[in-house]
DNA sequence: GCGTGTGAAAGTCTTCACAGCG
DNA sequence: CGCTGTGAAGACTTTCACACGC
């Protein structure tokens, strides 16, 4: 994951965890694929492998947003989808502009899922001259000239930064500026603004070097674990015919 | 965050806490910022305010590494590069696959940030016939037919999927099968792998519900604070020259 | 004196396990 | 009887605050 945050410090009551609020998109998504099954009710335990998480957990969190459930039976998949959509704002229609319309912004752009769920790109804007004009999925790219104006006049408080690393904190300001309070920074850069703003980011790089470590550890551990398996061959060879342990291993791998 | 696990509980001593590695990738990228500017130390504050992140936790966080600082000086900026660099398992390169050549695919593979370090494509797969044999970043696609003999030519152990949602879980199996053990997901789906098979998933639609649930609060909370306002006027005018409280809040909105 | 390194405290999140309701 | 809802325990993470070494 991938995430930067700027909060006081966990509101009074409807306070629902920032954990559990990452995890409602997920029950979410499993939920409208069962509705679409026109299954009516779930237990936790299958909606929780849906969701790739465990039962337990899904209980939990279900039991921030009030108790949804019917006891011995499970879950009204229409209702907790209308629940959880409503609790998540995505029963209104957020007007979203993605500034910098290079590969990734494209990509962003014809991404179908954005404008499946309460999410509609209002603007694509670039501040290439070059760029301005020609469509992309549809929408005219507009010149980030008019990048104030356009945040304005539709409204919008999200905005998606798939810019170059040196211009995106420019560009954030000037988001800011003009209302925007929630940000999703794609450049990788940490982004600083004021507080009442929100920002989540989303790094290749990051998760890639996450990747990473946790590779060179299982190869660490691998060799390890083959170390441990040789010398237990080892001592197995010398305790042979000695004692009736032979099948207890002789070494821990320290 | 954006992210999914398989792990053994914790292991033994070199343990380092996952929210620990999650950052390292950050600090790495603010000390690389610094080597270049060719700045010798830095203090703990100066780069947790580069990286986002506050002093104490940094210098906790460098503290599993090791004792790398020294007191009253700060950190010695290329030794620091090196050892989270060696941590972070990038001394060596990681061959990695991108699985899927649509336009998220082929703006990863464009993400100059890719081979910067200790990553390098070694290959672009698509299912699609008329894809393969076209160049993308100056690399040659290959058709899926070829993907398991691809890995394993390649030693890849990294595999990123940016498919469609309907075939990752396949690509998936097909890649876990032929030798991956680290999996990048960007289709919006759950993928389930094997023990010691790590995922780790990057979802856009999550990602702006997240910043939308966000985004809805605020603007409850703007409300409730006009109506605290309001009710706090308006008991201000009823408490009108009654004592010498007229500063303190009479309401606290519930 | 200054800034690191770190126990200890506080806060958050996950898991357990079972009471209680349909 | 099955499955939800939830206190309580446990694990992990962050923050505090200060001893310690340069």
């Amino acid at each position: 994951m991938a995430t930067g945050r700027t909060h006081r410090p966990a509101t009074r009551s409807r306070g629902i965890p920032e954990a559990t609020v990452a995890r409602l998109p997920l029950y979410l998504r499993a939920l409208t694929a069962l509705s679409e099954r026109s299954v009516p009710t779930v237990s936790s335990e299958e909606l929780a492998a849906a969701a790739g998480v465990n039962s337990a957990k899904l209980r939990k969190d279900f039991s921030y947003l009030g108790s949804y459930g019917t006891r011995g039976v499970g879950y009204d998949v229409e209702y907790l989808v209308y629940q959880i959509s409503r609790e998540l704002g995505l029963t209104q229609d957020w007007p979203v502009v993605i500034v910098g319309i290079g590969n990734l912004g494209a990509a962003l752009a014809n991404y179908g899922g954005f404008a499946s769920r309460g999410f509609r790109v209002a603007a694509l804007i670039d501040a290439d001259s070059e760029m301005a004009g020609k469509q992309v999925a549809g929408i005219a790219v507009q010149h980030s000239d008019g990048l104030e104006k356009i945040i304005d006049e539709n409204g919008v408080s999200i905005g998606v930064i798939t810019t170059p690393p040196g211009v995106a904190q420019a560009v954030c300001d000037r988001l800011v500026a003009a209302g925007v309070t929630s940000i999703l920074n794609f450049a990788p850069t940490v982004l600083s603004v004021p507080d009442g703003v929100d920002v989540r980011k989303v790094d290749l790089s990051i998760e890639l070097q996450i990747l990473a470590f946790h590779e060179q550890r299982k190869a660490g551990e691998e060799a390890e674990a083959q170390a441990g398996a040789a010398a237990v061959a080892q001592a197995a060879q010398e305790n042979n015919g000695k004692g009736p342990d032979g099948d207890v291993p002789a070494v821990m791998p320290a």
